[in-house]
RNA sequence: GGCUGGAUGGCAGAGUGGUCAUGCAGCGGACUGCAACUCCGUGUACGCCGGUUCGAUUCCGACUCCAGCCUCCA
């Protein structure tokens, strides 16, 4: 058995892992922020570690996988005063309907969702020890800022130069900094804001800190892998090091991972450019095991064009190995599949979780599986277990074949009954050689959306939305 | 301007110093009343220019273009 590689963005390069703990692997990934519903970037997130966590499980780590969720910040405050409905009530929602989608897409629930309100206390506490080793300060306004100055290492993680940085034209001035580049840790109320008391008056946290104090918090001063989407590494991920390694005065993470962009026309999507999609306006036209799979078919490194034809591709690929799989039994075969698919998916999955080269076997393995249908029945079953057992780890092909096949594409516009009625009468014409009216019919389905498939055992059907 | 990535056949998307990615689409054949499904066969793809090498899409350098980050953002 070959190693693990993971690709680290600290040091820009795969790397063999080794957790520090042998057998256990602590894994933090920033969550979100809940103002509003997730889009499919925030899908690419949950699933690529969906797929990281399953897959190192199926590896034999006992993985902690903690996913913190950010519920006070100034975009909530902002939506909730604009909806004019508390905090709570805002944020709530939101997290219920994140669970809903996340559930939804089959990603599995983290084993911790820590929430920053949750931690103020430790939120605080960290902020007093950087106090007192003098990596922050307290601002006449009532802030508390980090001094990125005084953390040596700022920036390695972004391989940057805090000299070059502070001539870029963006950096915003405040009076109340020692530096442009120092980052709040902690904000003061302004009247009538929700805030938390603490050593420097009413306010409420910033939004790096909470998530060094709820890794450490949830994992311990240095864990195996920390991830989030793209757009964490700087100055996120750049300012929860500086805080957690002034602190704790330890390494933080051994693994920096990052999940690739979802753009729109090959641009970010993002909630600034207004070019999202969230995951429920997606799954109202596509089956969701369908963006779980387009997700998946690459690599959760490199950036992913959607275009809602990509879906389409998706359905086509998922159909082939449904067809495969179809008309053979759902249960687990306890006989193992003497063959080198198993060998195949985990070298692609050991070498930094390459999902597309793992699929890949299991399209060869889905022709395998059609070739003994034909010529070797007695195989297929072993085979078809197999497939299934290959693509549970990816947290596909879990459905009934039948039911994926049929029902893929949303609201029927014919009852089944309707349709069996039609089946049955165009049966009846190919049985006296009427192929005209049976074609017809066949035609008037197919207009409709619903393609008849003939086989030895009868008529089936799927259903595809013809395209509005 | 600084820092990251990327450029693969009609499309999507892996990968490799020298025989296969894979899926969709196309083409030929088998099966089928015809289709669909499935099987078999089928594609001189690796941005551009140099260099290293017996040999480079793969390594090195320059160039062009694209995207991301440098401001909240997954």
């Amino acid at each position: 058995m070959t190693d693990m590689q993971i690709y680290n963005t600290l040091t820009r390069r795969k790397e063999p892992f080794t957790p520090i703990e042998p057998g256990r692997v602590r894994m933090y990934v920033c969550g979100m922020t809940v103002y509003d519903y997730c889009h499919l970037g925030h899908a690419r997130v949950m699933v690529a570690f969906d797929v990281i966590t399953r897959y190192l499980r199926h590896r034999g780590y006992d993985v902690t996988y903690v996913r913190n969720v950010t519920d006070i910040d100034d975009k909530i405050l902002r939506r909730a005063d604009e909806n004019g409905e508390t905090i709570a009530s805002l944020t709530e929602r939101m997290i219920e309907a994140m669970h809903e989608d996340e559930a939804r897409l089959g990603v599995l629930a983290p084993d911790q969702e820590p929430r920053a309100t949750r931690h103020i206390d430790d939120i605080i506490a960290m902020i007093e020890t950087l106090m007192a080793k003098g990596y922050a300060y307290a601002a006449d306004n009532g802030d508390v800022y980090y001094r990125v100055r005084r953390f040596e290492g700022y920036g390695k993680l972004n391989n940057r130069d805090l000299d070059e940085m502070r001539s870029g034209a963006r950096i915003e001035v405040d009076e109340h900094k020692e530096d442009p580049l120092d980052f709040v840790l902690w904000k003061a109320a302004k009247p009538g804001e929700a805030s938390w008391p603490s050593p420097w008056g009413e306010g409420r946290p910033g939004w790096h800190i909470e998530c060094s104090a709820m890794s450490k918090c949830c994992l311990g001063e240095t864990f195996d892998i920390h991830g989030g989407g793209p757009d964490l590494t700087f100055p996120h991920h750049e300012n929860e090091i500086a805080q957690s390694e002034a602190a704790n005065g330890k390494p933080f993470v051994n693994t920096w991972m990052h999940a690739g962009a979802v753009r729109v026309n090959h641009e970010k999507m993002s909630k600034s450019l207004g070019n999202f999609f969230t995951i429920r306006e997606v799954l109202e036209h596509h089956d969701p095991e369908v963006v779980r799979y387009l997700l998946v078919a690459s690599h959760y490194r490199s950036a992913i064009n959607y275009a809602p034809e990509s879906l389409a591709d998706a359905r086509k690929s998922l159909e082939r190995f449904y067809n495969s799989l179809a008309g053979l039994s759902l249960e687990p075969v306890v006989e193992s599949v003497d063959s080198d698919f198993d060998k195949r998916f985990t070298a692609a999955m050991d070498d930094d979780f390459n999902t597309a080269g793992a699929l890949s076997v299991l399209f060869d393995l889905a022709r395998e599986l059609n070739r003994a249908k034909k010529e070797a029945p007695d195989q297929a079953p072993a085979l078809a277990a197999e497939l299934r057992r290959l693509g549970g780890i990816l947290g596909l092909l879990q459905q009934d074949p039948a039911l994926f096949l049929k029902a893929g594409a949303g609201e029927l516009p014919l009852s089944e009954a309707e349709i069996q009625a039609k089946i049955d009468e165009r049966a009846a014409a190919k049985k006296s050689k009427d192929f005209a009216t049976a074609d017809g019919i066949r035609d008037e389905l197919a207009a409709l959306g619903i393609i008849l498939k003939d086989s030895r055992e009868g008529t089936g059907w799927v259903f595809e939305k013809p395209e509005a």
